[in-house]
DNA sequence: AAAATATATGCAACTTACTTGCAATTAGAA
DNA sequence: TTCTAATTGCAAGTAAGTTGCATATATTTT
């Protein structure tokens, strides 16, 4: 998977260049996966405070850096918004309780499932499965 | 759309008949939509104590009398699971901000949806699209 | 039908994710 | 280099949801 450029990402934005924000989102770039607020804080609280990554998280998600992945967590969940990480289903395991991208989903396909919904617009659609994953499967852990 | 009866499903469920988890079945059973704890509180609060609603709404989850919806929201979201209610997406409403049931997806459909995952035993499909309801839409308030 | 017992409830206090106010700092413009 | 507006860090605050414990109640046992 091809990777953004903070900085550049930071400017095309119009956001200002922050020590901050650099370390945030190369992390999220470098990381490219699912994150929450203190996952990031985990490895950064040295150089940055909880409530700084709070509200960049929230800056970035408002500039589309970044999405918030639907799930019904404690903790809200994120991910990378760029052109290399489209819009796709994730799996949720009911064991290790771990969430996992999938492959997105063909258009063929988004178009079937929006064909029964005509009064409303469409902007987006979300797909979560729940299961048991590969690894907890083989770990009899069911 | 058919209704279950509280009593019965409660005794069927291996559950004790109080008069709260009476009560809170019935409201969720005639009103059959999505509620939250706090929307159940606001119509029984002379009865019933925040906090045993919590306590009963995580039994009647635990049992598979509810579901949680997937969603985004703070407050988590949930809808009767009984027969009459099979799992079917749901819409998000952007401007209003509210969220609506959708018709169930034909078996066909979650097939192919689920065609491409085979590291992963699937037990439940949760679908949410998100955009703008016909009322808003109609309200131009987009 | 009454007593026993196991479970459910209500209240108070707690936890935790997230937010807000405000003074100090810093990025980018002038 | 100076100025100004935006960003950051700290302290304190919210709000959804949880836990401990004494009291109350549904169901079992006698």
């Amino acid at each position: 998977m091809d990777k953004c450029n903070a900085k550049n990402l930071l400017v095309s934005k119009k956001l200002k260049v922050t020590k901050q924000r650099q370390l945030i989102l190369e992390r999220i770039i470098g990381r490219q996966g699912i994150f929450t607020v203190n996952s990031l804080y985990t490895k950064l609280e040295d150089e940055i405070d909880l409530v700084t990554i709070y509200r960049v998280i929230s800056i970035f998600e408002e500039k589309g850096i970044i999405r918030e992945v639907l799930s019904n967590y404690e903790e809200k969940r994120y991910e990378l918004a760029c052109i290399h990480n489209p819009v796709h289903p994730h799996f949720n395991c009911s064991v290790c309780n771990e969430l996992f991208c999938l492959e997105a989903v063909s258009d063929n396909l988004i178009k079937l499932l929006q064909e029964n919904i005509s009064d409303y617009l469409v902007k987006d659609i979300s797909i979560q499965f729940k299961g048991i994953c590969k690894k907890c499967l083989e770990n009899n852990l069911t």
